[in-house]
DNA sequence: GCCATGTTGATTTTT
DNA sequence: TCAACATGGC
């Protein structure tokens, strides 16, 4: 059942090992395997093992594998995110650190809601202290360990840096941690307690760590704090997929682990059970472009299969109306569940034109990625209500519904409460009570105030007697939140409606993470937790069978028998923030790597001649990563719409050109592409010897056809 | 507090 | 281009 490579991963007796594991070489079937072989033959206790991966889908569908193997519950064995694991950790000893248990977890959301209000609080220009330029410098730094206090970075403005330091004074005044704290704080718990450690040292006997090439410095140094010498790492991973550097993920840790974790077996997983041959010679000749790998050859035993199918479109409609036809006709004529069929894309606007293309032919389609459940304003909104609840000093909490639902708090009502809690060190809330009792609002004001405040107070009480359900019905009921979108008749608001009913039902499916929830409070508290840790896919439509539409980044871990690898054009990908960073660059590659070797049967490559971008139109070029691919595993395909399908104008495109163009030097026009939108035309200008490339395009504009001619960005041919 | 209008900026994303 | 966000008038 298992090769010899990943049967050697499984059995290895209690030493390091980085287990290098190729696309589709079944690297969680070595992992949960392990787990079992461990528990099942080496007689461990699940409460020894440790095992991290980076999302909760990952943690989630491990625990499942290993709990069929072993036919048991794994409930005692610390499996999960390294932000879950961390948040565990410090739930667990939030006394030894010195703040309270209750501490709240912030998301980026809110963090970067708080990073503005620090901006405007410090009276600094946002347009030069973007909130979002400050906020990804703050998470960049504290992912690599550097806390504000000791941070010494003379290549930034130093306004930059003193707001860092506002905003962890912040989190720490409110109580409150940012994603990266959860890693930082479990690595300073572990690294200044030492009885701690050794206790967590002693325990974790063996530590697991998936998608190794993902990990950044601080859970590179969290991973050295729980290795005493005695205990055993094994670390998965493939440095060719190592996709994530941009948010700090170092590749590097690869080497670095076979270097700082003494003798390390290394394992290579080099048997590919997902794609034909061709794929992965493609997939192969374009990841050896890179240099400094690990190096890794995948093979399969798997037929030769079909060749790379390649579509050179006029323009990113034609590209569209290609793919939609083309899996139109494998659904309609070839019965293929579309299920089975990726659309991939680079960056998230692509899937625009392929969306309308594929509603044109009617087939159902699925984009993966948008906004998540929790991350979702109306369930947001009912969360900052809880968090309110539970804690009174929570500011964002406060600021978010004081007038969500609309109750007659406006902006100066909120300055006077503002002002008067600046004044007097206090939190919007207990300021709030203050600004009541001193009258210091028109009556008005203070009867909408005293109102809300008295609503939470009153909900608050419900926290120790009701389930946590019933508490959340309440407090939509309570709020107005159910009765503000009921009002509304749009498809949001029922959308919406729809949502935070959805919410109360995961309130009540919720199971906390860890055995010692006791109280309804405690209870709340991890629920709060949960809806951010977990923000969840929910994604609706699930169930029916539809075409998916992702990112290359968010396609990583999945396979699908068909592919379509859209817009392979330099500049778009790789993309032209990329192109000149060798670093960067290599990135972009493996990303292709990556994109390539999701498909199992046949692999579709498309790139657009023209493509539509910010507002005007551009000549795009081949992508590199497509020269990359011998000519000999690509089999182009012609265009999808026949010459005599163009739509017809009573003038030949070439005249109408000469008449409506600028240039009217050109000689020769040739025929790049007959779409069902128009027509691409290359002219050569005199003299220069440049080529031009001209667009006509058509629009139905009052039930008739418009002719018009566009030029396009002129670029070297 | 809500609506209309102007401005800006635009890979990739999990926790 | 286009959508998110901020601003200003009622």
């Amino acid at each position: 059942m298992l090769n010899e490579f990943q049967q050697k991963a499984v059995l290895l007796p209690n030493k390091n090992a980085l287990i290098l594991a190729g696309a589709g070489s079944g690297k969680t079937r070595v992992l949960t395997s392990r787990i079992a072989h461990l528990c099942q033959k080496q007689r461990i206790s699940p409460q020894s093992i440790l095992a991290v991966t980076f999302t909760n889908k990952a943690a989630r569908e491990m625990r499942e594998r290993v709990e069929q193997l072993l036919g048991y519950s794994t409930r005692g064995m610390w499996l999960g995110t390294f932000h879950g694991i961390a948040h565990r950790l410090l739930r667990q000893h939030a006394q030894e650190l010195g703040f309270d248990r209750h501490f709240k977890v912030l998301d980026q959301d809110d963090q970067l809601q708080m990073i503005k209000r620090l901006v405007a609080h410090l009276n600094l220009d946002d347009r030069l202290y973007a909130p979002k330029y400050l906020q990804h410098y703050i998470n960049a730094k504290k992912d690599e360990g550097v806390r504000a206090e000791s941070l010494n970075d003379k290549s930034v403005d130093q306004e930059v840096i003193r707001l860092y330091q506002a905003y962890e004074l912040r989190l720490k005044a409110d109580n409150a941690l940012d994603f990266a704290d959860l890693l930082l704080c479990a690595n300073e718990l572990l690294t200044h307690n030492e009885v701690l450690r050794s206790y967590y040292q002693k325990r974790f006997q063996y530590i697991l760590i998936d998608e190794f090439q993902d990990t950044n410095t601080i859970q590179y140094k969290w991973l050295e704090k729980l290795y005493s010498g005695d205990n055993t790492v094994m670390a998965v991973g493939d440095d060719d997929q190592s996709i994530y550097g941009w948010r700090g993920a170092k590749v590097e840790n690869i080497q670095k682990f076979i270097d700082d974790f003494g003798e390390v077996e290394v394992i290579r997983l080099e048997q590919n059970y997902r794609s034909t041959q061709i794929i992965l010679d493609a997939a192969n000749a374009v990841i050896t472009n890179n240099i400094d790998r690990m190096g890794k050859t995948l093979w399969s035993e798997k037929e030769r299969g079909e060749q790379i199918a390649f579509y050179e479109a006029f323009n990113e409609r034609d590209e569209a109306d290609f793919i939609a036809g083309r899996i139109y006709n494998l659904w309609k004529n070839e019965h293929l569940t579309l299920k089975d069929i990726a659309i991939l894309y680079r960056s998230n606007a692509q899937s625009r034109v392929i969306e309308e293309a594929l509603l044109k032919e009617g087939v159902p389609y699925r984009i993966y990625g948008g906004v998540r459940f929790f991350d979702r304003a109306e369930i947001k909104d009912a969360l900052a209500y809880l968090r309110l609840m539970a804690l009174k000093s929570d500011n964002l909490a406060f600021e978010r519904i004081i007038n969500t639902p609309t109750r007659g708090i406006g902006a100066k009502t909120l300055e006077v409460i503002r002002d008067y809690a600046a004044d007097y060190d206090l939190s919007l809330w207990h300021a709030a009570k203050a600004v009541i009792e001193r009258k210091l609002l028109s009556s008005r004001a203070l009867k909408a105030l005293s109102e809300f405040i008295n609503m939470i107070e009153e909900l608050s009480e419900y926290i120790d007697t009701l389930t946590l359900e019933d508490l959340m019905r309440l407090v939509l009921e309570k709020s107005g939140l159910l009765r503000s979108y009921e009002a509304g008749k749009s498809e949001k608001s029922q959308q919406k409606l729809e949502n935070l009913k959805e919410l109360v039902n995961a309130a009540s499916e919720f199971i906390p993470p860890v055995e010692d929830v006791e109280t309804n409070e405690a209870r709340l508290l991890e629920f709060l937790s949960f809806a951010v840790l977990e923000s969840g896919e929910m994604q609706a439509d699930e169930n029916i069978d539809s075409v998916q539409m992702m990112t290359l980044h968010s396609a990583k871990g999945l396979e699908f028998p068909y592919v379509f690898m859209t817009g392979l054009e330099d500049g778009l990908f790789p993309s032209s923030r990329s192109i000149d960073s060798p670093k960067k660059l290599a990135e972009e590659r493996r990303l292709c790597y990556v994109g390539i070797t999701r498909a199992m049967a046949k692999l579709t490559l498309s790139y657009s001649k023209v493509r539509h971008q910010y507002g005007d139109i551009n000549y795009q070029i081949k992508s590199r990563f497509l020269h990359e691919i011998p000519d000999d595993y690509i089999k182009s395909v012609r265009t999808s719409v026949k010459k005599s399908e163009t739509p017809s104008f009573g003038i030949s495109p070439f005249e109408f050109l000469k008449k409506n163009t600028p240039d009217s030097a050109f000689k020769t026009g040739d025929f790049v592409n007959h779409t069902k939108f128009g027509i691409g035309v290359f002219l050569k200008s005199e003299g220069e010897g440049d080529e031009r490339l001209y667009h006509i395009d058509f629009k139905a504009g009052g039930g008739k056809k418009v002719l018009l001619a566009k030029m396009a960005k002129l670029s070297k041919l």
